[in-house]
DNA sequence: ATAAGATTAAAACGTACGTTTGAATAAATG
DNA sequence: CATTTATTCAAACGTACGTTTTAATCTTAT
């Protein structure tokens, strides 16, 4: 059953789990250093998740999981709101979903964004993972950006949602880091950098 | 002395770590599986780089090296034309000097940019090395972008173009595979797909 | 031809990995 | 309270890692 103790155990592990990966990707961390910073037994790990494989699985959808929700729904609420919506808000959306994780306690919360931009840079088979996590809300964001842009060819819409991504996940890794665009967490930071962002990504999806 | 025979052995080394650590990353490639497929023997690695490690930073560096020259040579050419440069010139100069490596034998160079890719995508200490090997060109074309752009401040020009070399390395992980921007290694789709990139990417930059 | 140096080869080094086992302990249930 | 279930623990499993060693082989030059 689900004690105080197990789950103690079992938060403890992700959260480590999640630190380590962020810095040291998934090959580069080892179970055993895991658990020596967790404080628990080495034969817990495969207790709880069964395998290193699925220990990363866990990790990257308690933090996924919440963010592809958050995209849905506003997504969602916005086509309700006006359809077809900019651009700009569509995008607003994309980033915000994201950005969001970092509100809150701060070293961690930068750790997740980390994490977030580490793992999704990871080889095979960490990079389907990931993406099969991310499906349904980066599907939809495509097509709620088709909309917006209805004669932009779906293939050159495709690879410019793809190169969003690709400076999300570099926002997200640099964050907190000297010279990067977001170093705190603190909500007008964020959306200040979202704004940004938003401005910068646009004129390129226009184009 | 350097025997045809050793040069062989040293070149089918860093060809083969080359295409595996595009695949597989740093920590997830190992010496054995490297010597393995390059069909020479194990100690064949330390004898010629002396340590994993220094085999991956000779396996970068002789990948960057051309690819930051050219990119200084031609940034000094542009502006001996006119100076200053325009920010899509400067940004053509950027992308094709790496876009470069693809025009050759077809699967070798894909892997080439695959590499590139994956590798600035590493965890310490493998990004550093590789953040050092670019440095030269990285802020010669930061330089020269200030020019270009004045207006805009050094910090915001800053991370702008980090996100350029974001996209540029998406680009180049993705090179190959289908739905990229990039499939083929021939000369006229590199430059169209630059000149596409060009133009998104210069959107972003004035934005 | 022979000595000197450069390169390759096979084997073992010690260490660390992910995983498994089986007993000990804690918690929940009747 | 007794017993079953859930969880923790120490220890070991077999495997694979990067590296080192020692000897054999090949090149080059005297």
């Amino acid at each position: 059953m689900s004690t105080a103790t197990s789950i103690d155990t079992k938060e403890q592990i992700l959260n480590v789990a999640e630190s380590m990966i962020a810095e040291r990707g998934f090959a580069g961390t080892t179970l055993r250093s895991i658990v020596s910073k967790a404080g628990v037994n080495l034969a817990a790990v495969h207790y709880h998740f069964g395998s290193k494989e699925e220990l990363f699985r866990a990790t990257v959808e308690r933090i996924a999981r919440p963010v592809v929700e958050e995209v849905l729904t506003d997504l969602k609420q916005l086509q309700e709101k006006d359809d077809p919506p900019s651009v700009e808000e569509i995008l607003t959306v994309f980033l915000m979903s994201s950005m969001k994780l970092l509100v809150g306690e701060r070293h961690f919360s930068i750790v997740r964004s980390q994490f977030m931009g580490r793992c999704r840079t990871e080889p095979e088979p960490i990079q389907s993972i990931v993406h099969k996590e991310f499906a349904p809300s980066s599907e939809a964001l495509l097509d709620a950006l088709q909309q917006a842009l209805p004669d932009q060819p779906r293939s050159q819409l495709a690879w410019k949602f793809d190169l969003a991504i690709a400076v999300l996940i570099r926002i997200q890794m640099e964050t907190g880091k000297p010279g990067a665009l977001i170093q705190s967490s603190q909500s007008e930071d964020i959306q200040k950098a979202v704004s940004q962002l938003v401005t910068f990504l646009a004129a390129g999806m226009r184009s």
